[in-house]
DNA sequence: GCCAACGTTGGC
DNA sequence: GCCAACGTTGGC
């Protein structure tokens, strides 16, 4: 099973709006890197990923899940580019933040420690059990 | 096709 | 608010 983890600013898309989505969610688009559209077309329907919260709060906030696999986004105008919808599963009785993650054994090879900019990233199984655990659930 | 210049992201 | 890291652009 392939885990995700989806990076947003809270000013812009915050986890309050997307639980306020329900079973509805919402369209995970604007992605504009080419890595983190390699990551968008692997997903598949109810594969889950952690939500993080970056620059602001800074930490896995909680858990999403593909509802809509990859399909073009009609607001990037060069076409190249596509998006998935996701819906929020679950929020972390405690947020795991990046220091908190950064001092995990185990956590180290995250691409969020070592590509902060990728805002598409793929989690092992591993690293999703650490950061479940460590959140609370 | 290379690479310098520039813009953006995000941690600090 | 600064700056490092990364991606993109455009001149050659």
């Amino acid at each position: 099973m392939a885990y995700w983890l989806y990076k947003s600013e809270p000013s812009v898309w915050s986890w309050n709006q997307q639980v306020a989505q329900g079973d509805k969610g919402t369209h995970w688009n604007g992605v504009r890197n080419h890595v983190a559209k390699q990551n968008l077309m692997a997903m598949k329907t109810g594969q889950q990923g952690f939500f993080y919260h970056s620059n602001e709060g800074k930490a896995v906030v909680g858990i999403v899940e593909v509802i809509r696999e990859y399909y073009p986004d009609h607001t990037d105008e060069t076409g190249k580019f596509g998006m998935v919808d996701i819906k929020a599963v679950k929020t972390f009785p405690k947020p795991v933040t990046l220091d908190d993650i950064k001092k995990e054994p185990g956590l180290e090879k995250m691409i969020l420690v070592n590509n902060s900019r990728l805002s598409v990233q793929p989690v092992t199984d591993e690293e999703w059990a650490i950061v479940c655990r460590m959140g609370g659930l």
